[in-house]
DNA sequence: AACATCTTATTTCTACAGAATTGACAACGA
DNA sequence: TCGTTGTCAATTCTGTAGAAATAAGATGTT
């Protein structure tokens, strides 16, 4: 029996390979051990994961459909170049779903959970010390868990999966560029995103589904306006000595 | 050399071949040859492209990445089974996205080509005879053409392809629905969407983005109602085993 | 540059190991 | 007797490995 290692240490037997591929991959692009524009070998990752190229190649078949990398034909894979364009309009298709998944759950949503979720959020903004690394852990988990209560209450399960398959993108092209310069991680930031995810909390249980959704509207948009200036150094520097070539289209992957 | 000759007499060479695979399956799950909750069996396929099972595979990963099957480990593709729920909640997704298109579109649009799809649309509405099967034709077209040019002047590429990437969903969960029920074609329906798309493109002309967004989403709005009412009928008795048996002797016996 | 050749990497094929399902058949209970 | 249930071998299909075919890029020569 084969088995593989995979990032997080657990192994996988046969028919589960390939997802536990693309997860391990994926959790490379977030933490930038694979950078934007370089070039995935199948035989040297198949060597890293010890298996066979073939389910490397079914990985990286799923990783396109998903938009983290581009596959050109006869010349493999790259992982996809983020141009601060891409990450506007991502963020833009990301704001108007989550508003409209914000309008629906609003009124339809776990009241104790919303109320635990203010209350994390108040004490957050209350502590003192905002530079303890637990302080963005904490922040970051509670942005998650806004997110994806908002998401899992919208009532629409589509919807629900296309904003976590958005979510990912946008913290795949957040962590590539961000990579290089974790001095990014600025407390101010993530005060006013503590702030604004209470402003999101406190709509939704108030009923009020208009401000919520435009709270949520805002907080999307700060939050592009704040990546956005990181991000266009970052992404110029790399190299990309292929030839350009057309045909981007892969079997579901997203032509940019 | 190998190729492979596809649905549509094309072939292709090495390097494109998943791709062209992909649009072949997806040619036969939109004329519904390819019916919901059927099981797609690699080696078949295979013989019936005639490549190995490999290509296919890796086309069935991209096909499951577009949402049009579903991948069990180990136990194969299945066509997807589409509820009348799935259908409403695209459309839900499909709505929100189609009027940010329209409301971004609206001013940055070609107004030539505005003018031109008004005139032909009042021209299709003033045609007598809506049974002829033209008229079904050009109103899909202009459909087409509306949905597209609306997409390709929002001037975000992402959304863009979203939205392409929603609209052949939407037609292959329609399309499976209809195979077996001709009827519906309802020129009524036809007529009426056609003034829904008069309507986005007088308000586009004028510059009136509200307008333009409102007649949008009611246009798909409407489109939704009819649909579902379509729906729940063709997809409840796809019931099937999980595997299809060849007859043994003879091997003519085509699998359908 | 233009061309021929070499090298590397991708794509496809073939073969086989491991899962899942079928079908036969026996044991059991009504 | 009939129908149900459980077991096991046979079959079919999926998933992976490894080899073969071929395309793209690199190198070297003129």
């Amino acid at each position: 029996m084969t088995r593989i290692a995979m990032h997080n240490g657990q192994s996988f037997d046969r028919g589960q390979r390939r997802q536990a591929i693309v997860e391990s991959l994926l959790a490379e692009v977030f933490t930038g051990q694979l950078r934007a524009g370089q070039h995935l070998v199948t035989q040297d990752l198949a060597e890293r994961f010890g298996v066979s190229h073939t389910p490397i190649r079914e990985a990286l078949i799923a990783l396109a459909g998903v938009g983290v990398i581009d596959l050109l034909p006869n010349r493999g894979a790259l992982v996809r170049q983020v141009t601060a364009k891409d990450v506007r309009e991502v963020c833009q298709v990301r704001r108007v779903l989550e508003c409209e998944a914000t309008r629906r759950a609003c009124g339809r949503m776990d009241l104790e959970e919303l109320e635990a979720l203010a209350g994390e959020l108040k004490a957050l903004l209350g502590s003192a010390d905002r530079s303890d690394p637990r302080f963005i852990e904490q922040a970051r988990a509670l942005d998650s868990r806004l997110h994806d209560l908002v998401a899992g209450s919208c009532g629409n399960d589509f919807l629900a999966a296309e904003l976590s398959r958005l979510k990912l993108l946008f913290r795949a092209f957040r962590d590539v560029s961000w990579a290089y310069d974790k001095a990014r991680s600025d407390y101010r930031r993530l005060a006013g995103e503590c702030r604004e995810h209470l402003a999101i909390v406190e709509a939704l249980l108030a009923g009020d589904a208009k401000a919520a959704a435009r709270s949520m509207s805002q907080h999307i948009r700060s939050g592009v306006k704040y990546w956005s200036r990181s991000i266009p150094a970052a992404t110029a520097p790399v190299v990309r000595s292929l030839r350009e070539r057309k045909p981007a289209s892969n079997g579901g992957g997203k032509q940019r």
